[in-house]
DNA sequence: ATGAAAGCGCTAACAG
DNA sequence: CTGTTAGCGCTTTCAT
């Protein structure tokens, strides 16, 4: 079982290696007697051909790579797994395979841009990954390459697939408005502009199209920290008066607000309703299982990949991709 | 900025692609004024050799392939993250390459038999994947692979790294002894007969050396699934008297235990303790938090990355490795 | 220390 | 339809 080539298995069909060549990639040229020939010797030997000279001859190495930023906690990437699963499912039908990067962040971009010119990939897919340095130098070095799940400005005209987040946070309000909540406040990012704009701009007009203000006071803005959570609670304890229910910007920030808020003694949804937005894993587990606007999954990974197919092949292709959400109903808003 | 060669450098150097070849490679035999000279070359173009080349010319491929089993609920491969980056990290060093694939479980064995024959991974680490035939397959056919958190009977002398059930097991028990509990119950899986052994083992193993027996009618046998729980909670909640505590064999179990144990009005711990094994990420956001064994999950695949190069480099090596595990007090054990 | 040249295993242009 | 042959870009042996 040493390790056959196509001249071993032109030898043993008598022909030459441009017919097994042909037979292999399943290309007219051959005589019919001369492929099944050719393709019972192949069976009969298992000969699989070494991927590297087929990647060699062509320049193309018909893989991507994905780089996924790892966040030291791991309620944050909830989506990587789904990701990465229709990524590859997209790519086995494409033909390609996906290979995996990590970073923290502070990522290295020489190298991204070394492994296309090496031929080490075709293509990239950042996954969570927001530093606009990075993403423009990508741009300039002509690097085919998608963002999902990344925050990045519209204006940069990048590639990107992700979450509807205007439509989200309006949908949500919505959903809050018809279970008969009109005082309604907003937790959202404290970083992000991207994502505070979109979440509060679409919680904002909702608002407004139902004839509402939006009390100032009513709104936070916290960081991805158990702390930052337990002093956004604190400081809104501290109000007047309180609203019926809150928006909340994501449901990583939500299993922490509603943590330190049921520390506090407030009841969930009694004393305060929260509606939130991304359905991750861990949502369904709170007590309550947590209202929010969740998506279908699959759709991150899969659209990010056909896009950056699109972009590798040179097809025309939108920029943007915005995937759309749908309000689940679980129990941490309550009906008045 | 088109592909540069090996050969532009030597042409701009004015020396020849040996000498190139030999920079790229750090090697001896060539002068340092050459050295020197094609270095600034290299540097001042960006070049970057074509790693297909290379893999070629060298018959390797420098890249391992991670198979993960794809779970429709996601709650169960909650590591499969952590060791895609730990695996990752020690590839890194090693300068080789991850490449990615799931499978329903049902997998194509000969795919993996042809992506090592074919050279395009140089082995394999399968993540969760448990079938026997497809692992003797493997074993028969010679491919350099590692199973993460598997279950293989150690007999099948299978190369593989997971956590040490038997110990976990025997340290949960003991936990829960120390925690003033006589009376423990088991709760474990009704499928994977090596998994059940060794959890079931190390519970038995840690009551006997207490001098305990163990109560047959406390002991229950579920599959992964909400329906299975309820059933379990049921049945048991027909016996005459509950024990005050269960040890339950895995954090995926727990989570469904625990649900309907609560909507049975069970209050946990006052009323029923649970102690579980593994730490899953949504295990700390459960209300109580789960009491459980954790480990260090960086472990898992650095060790079997560490594994799977000892094998293909043919070096000496342990076919099992057993991680340890320690228990985390959160708020599911009541002291008695 | 240096370079010419022979591969690595396959694809594809070309001539028959 | 078939086979010969020249690459793909690099490593490495072998003279020099």
């Amino acid at each position: 079982m040493a390790n056959l080539t196509i001249r071993d298995i032109a030898r043993m069909a008598g022909v030459s290696t441009t017919a097994v060549s042909f037979v292999l990639n399943n290309r007219s040229g051959v005589s019919d007697a001369t492929r099944e020939k050719v393709q019972r010797i192949i069976e009969q030997t298992g000969f699989t051909p070494n991927v590297h000279t087929r990647r060699l001859n062509l320049g193309k190495s018909y893989t991507v790579q994905v780089v996924l930023h790892h966040y030291e906690h791991s309620l944050f990437n909830q989506f990587a797994l789904e990701t990465l699963n229709s990524i590859f499912t997209v790519c086995k039908g494409l033909g390609y395979s996906v290979t995996l990067t990590f970073t923290d962040g502070a990522m290295d971009c020489g190298q991204i841009i070394d492994s296309v010119r090496n031929k080490d990939c075709d293509g990239i897919i950042l996954n969570q990954i927001s530093e606009i340095p990075i993403i423009t130098r990508l741009q300039k070095e002509n690097v085919p390459f998608v963002c999902v799940d990344s925050h990045i400005p519209e204006e940069l005209n990048v590639p990107q697939v992700g979450l509807d987040y205007f439509d989200a946070a309006y949908q949500a309000t919505a959903y809050l408005l018809r279970q008969g909540h009109t005082d309604i406040g907003f937790i959202g990012p404290d970083s992000l502009g991207t994502y505070l704009q979109n979440t509060l701009g679409g919680y904002t007009a909702a608002m407004k199209d139902a004839g509402l203000t939006c009390n100032p006071a009513w709104q936070a803005e916290v960081a991805f920290s158990e702390e930052s959570a337990r002093e956004c609670i604190d400081r809104l304890l501290q109000l007047p008066q309180l609203p019926t229910a809150f928006l909340c910007a994501g449901d990583a920030f939500s299993v922490n607000i509603i943590r330190h808020a049921k520390a506090r003694g407030l009841r969930i949804p009694e004393d305060i309703s929260i509606m939130s937005l991304d359905d991750l894993l861990v949502s369904q587990y709170l007590d309550p299982p947590l209202s929010t606007m969740t998506f279908n999954k699959e759709q991150l990974g899969e659209q990010a990949m056909r896009l950056l197919y699109q972009i590798i092949q040179g097809e025309p292709h939108e920029q943007t991709h915005l995937i759309q959400t749908c309000p689940v109903e679980r129990g941490t808003v309550k009906k008045l």
